[in-house]
DNA sequence: TTGCTCCTCACGTCACGTGAGGTGGC
DNA sequence: TTGCTCCTCACGTCACGTGAGGTGGC
């Protein structure tokens, strides 16, 4: 039993390098509960192997719009059914935002490509516009 | 000339309903050089009527990926042709971030449909996690 | 006169990034 | 011994939200 880590353990610097994350985000999951370290060599942390599977469900939750205490939660009750309760309505909020970008996206799309010297006289443009806050 | 303002402008109230944008966000732009209010009556700050095109055109940027500074930026070389350089390279990371939400859409819908009862047993959802940090 | 929303600071939030000053492994 | 990356605070950033204490229009 050494305190200082085992054999199979990964130092920080390899789950860098494995996942592009920094320090600094680990340190943070840290104080927030989502990662734990099984050990120090030297001043170093050290994980276990699973710990990049853990920061790939952080970052897939992440990106559908959990927060990281949310994030936190869904690992505790991660046994729960609870969960997919959750997770339905994330699905529809992440539709809703999908929808939103692919709108922004054609906006930006149809402004580049918009032959009017200023876009704002543009009337494809400013119908667009218009549709964000409907009079 | 009444420094109170003139008979279009509009109150605060007014384009706080009209957008649904807090007060607090309309002196956040201000702050930031985005918009600008025509006078005040009392304390209460007026407005032209454009602004709710102005706001509009910022929403839509914003979505878009642009920070506040830069969309200030983009106001100012309306005219100029240099911004649709600066398009360009959002509308790419644009297309990259709905990318990445519809792989994460994907991922959740999955977990919610899967009979497996711990979704880290599932093969499927396994692969999903393994391919965000490839090793 | 009573609500209501506005006003101005100033500080909080979220998910980290960054800088200061220092330590340890290779 | 020299780099390098790590370490621990503490404060900064971005786009606002919120709370305190106060004012003005209807």
């Amino acid at each position: 039993m050494r305190s200082s880590g085992t054999v199979e353990d990964m130092d920080i610097g390899v789950v860098r390098e494995n996942t592009g994350l920094s320090a600094a985000t680990l340190h943070h999951y840290e104080q927030l509960g989502l990662i734990a370290s099984t050990g120090r060599v030297g001043l170093r942390r050290q994980y276990n192997d699973d710990i990049v599977e853990t920061l790939a469900v952080i970052a897939l939750c992440q990106r559908s719009g959990f927060t990281l205490e949310e994030i936190g939660e869904l690992m505790v009750r991660r046994h729960n059914a609870a969960w997919k309760t959750i997770a339905r309505a994330k699905l529809e909020s992440l539709d809703r935002r999908i929808a939103s970008l692919q709108e922004a996206r054609d906006g930006i799309q149809h402004a580049i490509n918009c032959a009017s010297p200023d876009i704002m006289r543009c009337e494809h443009f400013r119908h667009r516009i218009e549709a964000i806050y409907p009079i």
